[in-house]
DNA sequence: TTTGATTAATCAATCGTTTGATTAATTTTG
DNA sequence: CAAAATTAATCAAACGATTGATTAATCAAA
C-alpha cells in the first residue's frame, strides 16, 4: 500500500536522523542505519539514491514547517518588534529542546570542509531562517524600538550560538547546569522556561533602547 | 637527532590538527594526514600508537597553556570581577579567531555519542577552563558587582556559544556578517575588536547591577 | 655493529553501492 | 472475472575501494 510505503520511508528517516546525530555522517554506516530501522540495506539506496540523498531528505522534511512559522511571525503587523523576537525565542526553544538530535546533526555537518556541496545546501536552507530573525531585529532598529548602535549580526550569532551550545554540547552543558540534560522532565519543566526567560532578559538588556550602549 | 624528532612530531600534529578540523575524526584518514605531512603512514602509529592517540595528543598540546592564563586572571586580586571577565573575553577572542580550526575540531567531536571515552576526556579538559569563567561570575555576584538574579550557567553558555558559532560555523557567519570570514585581514582588524566590544556590551547590559533584571 | 627511525608492502575489516533474483502488488488484456 | 504482463518492493550476496593497523625489510647514525 502507498500508506505503508510512506510510513516506512518516514520510519527510516526517523531512525537515520538519530543515528546520524549520534555518530556523524561518516560515523553512521548504512549498515547501522538499515539495521536499526529493520530494513534491508539496499532499501536506503532504493528510496533515497545514496547516503547523501538520505541525509538531505532528513533536512527537507524538517526545515520547511518551521520556516513558515517564522515568516508568519515576521509578517504580523499587529505586534511590536520585541514581541516578535520573543515569539521567535519561544518557538525556537520549544523546538530545539524537544528534538535536539536534529540540531546536533546540523551543527556537526555544517562545520565540515569536506562535502562542500552538501554543506552549501544545508547553509542555504538555514540562512532563510536566520534572515527572518535578522529582519525582525532590523525592523526594531528602524522603528527605534531597539538601540541604533547594536551589532545585529553578532546578536544573531548569540541567539543561535547559545541555543546550539546548550543542545549540541550536551555533556558540557550538563556539567555547567549541574543536571543530566538527557532527563526529559528537567528539560521540559525546568530548562525550557529557564532558557526562554534568560534569552529574553539578555537580549532586552542589550537591545532595548532604555540606556546608552555606546559607553 | 632528538630535536629533529620533536620537530617532526610537532609538524605532524600541526597538519593533523588542520585535517581533523576540516574533515572530522572519521573523515580524516591516516593516509590523508600522513600524506599532507609528508611522512610515511606507519609513522603515525609509531609516534602516537593509534589514530585516537594522535587525536588526543593534539589536545594535550594545546589546552594547558591557556588554562594557566585563565587561572592567573581569576586569581588576580587587584582587579574587579568585571575587569577579569573583560580580560577573559579579550584573551578568548584573540585566541579562537587565530586558530579557529582547533575550535572546530573540539566542537565537532564533543557532540559525538560514539567514542564516549574520547569525548569524556575532551569534556574533562574543557570543564577546567569553563569553571574558571564560572568562578569569576560567581565572585561578581557575591560582591554585588553583578546582579544577583542572573542565570550563571546560561551566561557561560552564551559566552562559549557565541564564540563557537562565529568560528565554528564559518560559512553561516560569513553570510551573516556579509564578509568572507577566511579573510585574515578582516578577521584580525575588523572582526576581532568588533566581537570584543560586542561581547562586553552584551554581558555588561545583562550582568551589571544598574537596572532590575527581574522585570 | 647495533639501535632507533623510516619505508613499502600487506593485513583483515569495513565502507557505500550494485547486482540479480525473488516476491508482492498493480495494471492490462482477453 | 481471470489470466497475463508489468511494475514495485525486498532480499542476500558480492563488488571494488578504503579504512586503521602491522609487518618485515631498509636506512641512518652512533
Amino acid at each position: 500500500m502507498d500508506k505503508d510505503k510512506i510510513d516506512k520511508k518516514d520510519h527510516i528517516l526517523d531512525v537515520a536522523e538519530r543515528v546520524f546525530a549520534d555518530l556523524g555522517f561518516d560515523g553512521a554506516s548504512t549498515r547501522a542505519i538499515s539495521g536499526e530501522a529493520g530494513v534491508n540495506m539496499a532499501m536506503l539506496n532504493y528510496y533515497f539514491g545514496s547516503k547523501e540523498g538520505l541525509f538531505l531528505a532528513i533536512f527537507e522534511r524538517k526545515i520547511a514547517s518551521f520556516r513558515t512559522l517564522l515568516q508568519n511571525i515576521g509578517n504580523d503587523d499587529t505586534i511590536s518588534s520585541w514581541d516578535k523576537l520573543e515569539k521567535c525565542i519561544d518557538n525556537y526553544v520549544d523546538r530545539i529542546i524537544v528534538n535536539n538530535c536534529f540540531q546536533k546533526l546540523i551543527n556537526r555537518e555544517i562545520t565540515m570542509t569536506k562535502r562542500w556541496d552538501l554543506t552549501d545546501k544545508i547553509v542555504g536552507i538555514l540562512m532563510v531562517n536566520v534572515n527572518e530573525i535578522k529582519k525582525i531585529i532590523e525592523e526594531g532598529v528602524s522603528t527605534a524600538a531597539f538601540a541604533k548602535d547594536i551589532d545585529i549580526p553578532l546578536v544573531v550569532a548569540t541567539i543561535f550560538g547559545t541555543k546550539n551550545f546548550i543542545v549540541s554540547q550536551l555533556q558540557l552543558s550538563s556539567l555547567i547546569l549541574a543536571h543530566d540534560i538527557r532527563d526529559e522532565k528537567f528539560m521540559e519543566e525546568d530548562l525550557k522556561p529557564r532558557v526562554k526567560t534568560y534569552m529574553k532578559r539578555l537580549l532586552k538588556a542589550y537591545l532595548v533602547n532604555e540606556h546608552d550602549n555606546s559607553k
